[in-house]
DNA sequence: ATAGTTAGTTCATTGAACGAACTAACAAAG
DNA sequence: CTTTGTTAGTTCGTTCAATGAACTAACTAT
């Protein structure tokens, strides 16, 4: 809050009405009127506003809430005001994902390609003319592009990327000067968390831990995403598991990650191979098969990951805890194998939960983002 | 944010000039309006009110800034329009501290008490009632009373004590119903954080230490006090040090504080015998003489207090972590050795500091929360 | 003494929230 | 079909607080 002059006041009450419309809509003005506490009359012209720039629109008469009365009429988000375009940026694949203001998916697609620091903004602002062209028709066309990175984002700067070297690169002022569309940047895991904050969940504080190459957690604190005081908050795979244990490139030794990234895990399947796309798949049939050295190490697995979990809880105390892994998601048990490792009474009334939004949850919170910033709004939840 | 009426305004910008004189005064009116970006006419106006109200005075006239034109009227908080009363509650002691309203001690002092949750109650009535005998005439009295709890306090309710039976003590609601005054609870580390953003750190984000017999965390995230979703979050004493390590009494196997708490670095230096008052001194001159078998125990002490504040530091990434311990503050080199055992990269850019405010610092953190109240401001920051 | 500058106050104007009174539109009962 | 009671939504004069502009106060340097 820097500053609050007699114009912040209606901005705020803007957004407060657009914040109900959105999260509990369809409602009626007398329902908003209720449940802010402001007056008929100033959500009446709030509303002229809002409908005015096509924000909210007019879907028809409700029924009456008792026995007589004038029956509401009821207001909901346009949700075909804009569209939101969001990018993940993988080591080899570039995702894209173009939604409605709502975050229902218009379409999906997956480049596959290499990163290169030299090339990729090009390549970035290519997919978003190409998309420009395609678009439906709408009000305000894109109204912002969140991208996913891999790696330490803080300030809409990248600060560091393990996989590919993006790091100081500008891509959201020149692609935002290109385009003259808001551009976002932010870390996948977080952008997870807020996807889980949005469409899944009604916890104020909440962590999504995103197992792949190395583990990484998204953490939603009070209903905003925190980042730490650089940007580095979330690097949970690098909390020590073993003293003395395996060295890794961070520094350290005995990293959680050194253990129970989606990686390591499925290397120790593979006795130290280079795992392939359908090592997952290998894993899941043998460990139906009850292969004995499949089940301990699914075991173990479960139980480092378990102190791993408890690590977590004991620094953040969330209300729920989403895990974000194609291993947790494919094996049968392995959730409940985690959860029976968790003896802490500290743990107790933490839940613990597989992604429901799975592979798609860096898109469609990065969609989010997009969003919120569109309608200026701070709080988004959607029931999907 | 529930609502914002017309009043909300200026309650908003009364807390905004509040803030500034309070955390950059002394400030004359106009330099108030320039920090601010108020009208010099609206603090002025403000400024009619907090002067009315006997918070804010004027302290005389300052030097003229440039050379040229009217002197400034300079303003300050009125340290002296009321009191705060906070209470440590520890296992065998009560110990209190009454302070000014910009945090300056006018008097501590200590009961040595085994607590008792039937008598509480009524003695820190009794305590409070001899202080309103005491207490210098001030425009307010006392304005505030915040009692430290050893154990997880959530929402001005005690959760759980692990020393002291005082689960569900409903002191918040009984002793101000008594005192007219309002009473907070809070638990002790979460108070000396609260303390060192007070008076020692510029960080939003820190994390401050509490190594007794556990270890706890006190949490402050983008400048206001993290708790949890239920309040249990900074108990890093549980963090998993060993896996299958010494059994703890939350449940877990080889948590943090079995190996590094106060208490068990005592212990391994009496081995196994019940410390006392002289065992750190003995400690301390066993190591300054430089016993190898002393020396490796802060060694290794060092060694496993990093892992838990590594593991801090990947959670929270915060700006600073203070460490409020007798030990790393009286046995020479003990905070550089665990820096030293801090080596990946996410630590490198945390400070790592002996808390500044030692065994003040819970009580001074509990004063700050009824200075906050009472002032109705957010941030509080006070050079020393 | 004068000119220039900064501090602080006064006042008419303005934006926005508000309550009260109004219109619109309905259901249920007679 | 009319009346009564109720809820939804709008209109309008009032009120509050921020604001810029003009003012007074008080100072320094020349």
């Amino acid at each position: 809050m820097v500053f609050v002059d007699k114009y912040a006041i209606r901005e705020m009450n803007e957004t407060i009405v657009l914040e109900h419309i959105v999260n509990q809509g369809p409602l009626s003005r007398a329902a908003v009127a209720n449940n802010t506490h402001l007056s008929k009359a100033s959500v009446s012209e709030i509303v002229r506003k809002l409908t005015e720039t096509n924000l909210v629109h007019e879907i028809g008469i409700g029924d009456s809430t008792t026995s007589g009365g004038r029956r509401p009429i009821m207001l909901e988000l346009n949700k075909h005001a804009g569209v939101s375009l969001s990018f993940d940026i993988g080591y080899n694949y570039i995702a894209t994902m173009l939604t409605y203001l709502d975050g229902e998916i218009i379409t999906e697609q997956i480049i596959e390609d290499k990163i290169n620091r030299e090339t990729l903004i090009d390549k970035i602002e290519n997919v978003v003319i190409d998309y420009q062209q395609m678009i439906p028709k709408t009000s305000y066309g894109i109204v912002g592009i969140t991208i996913a990175i891999h790696g330490v984002v803080y300030d809409n700067s990248i600060v560091f990327t393990p996989y590919y070297d993006l790091a100081k690169l500008n891509i959201c002022e020149v692609l935002g000067n290109r385009l003259g569309i808001p551009i976002f940047i932010e870390n996948e895991a977080n952008l997870s968390a807020i996807a889980e904050q949005t469409y899944s969940s009604n916890y104020k504080n909440l962590v999504s831990i995103s197992i792949h190459s190395g583990i990484g957690a998204g953490i939603i604190i009070d209903g905003e995403l925190y980042t730490g005081e650089r940007g580095f908050s979330g690097e949970i795979g690098h909390k020590i598991l073993f003293p003395d244990g395996k060295p890794c490139p961070c520094g350290n030794r005995g990293c959680l990650e050194q253990y129970c990234s989606e990686k390591s895990i499925l290397e120790f399947f593979t006795e130290g191979n280079q795992p392939t796309e359908t090592t997952i798949a290998q894993l899941k049939s043998a460990y139906l098969t009850k292969d004995p050295k499949v089940t301990e190490l699914i075991d173990r697995a479960a139980k480092y990951l378990a102190i791993g979990i408890n690590n977590v809880t004991t620094a953040f105390s969330p209300g729920v805890i989403f895990l974000k892994s194609r291993l947790t998601r494919e094996i049968p048990d392995f959730l409940e194998k985690i959860n029976s490792n968790l003896n802490s009474f500290i743990n107790e009334d933490v839940e613990l939960r597989n992604s429901t939004l799975g592979d798609q949850a860096t898109l469609l919170g990065a969609s989010a983002v997009s969003i919120r910033n569109f309608l200026r709004i701070k709080s988004m939840k959607i029931q999907r």
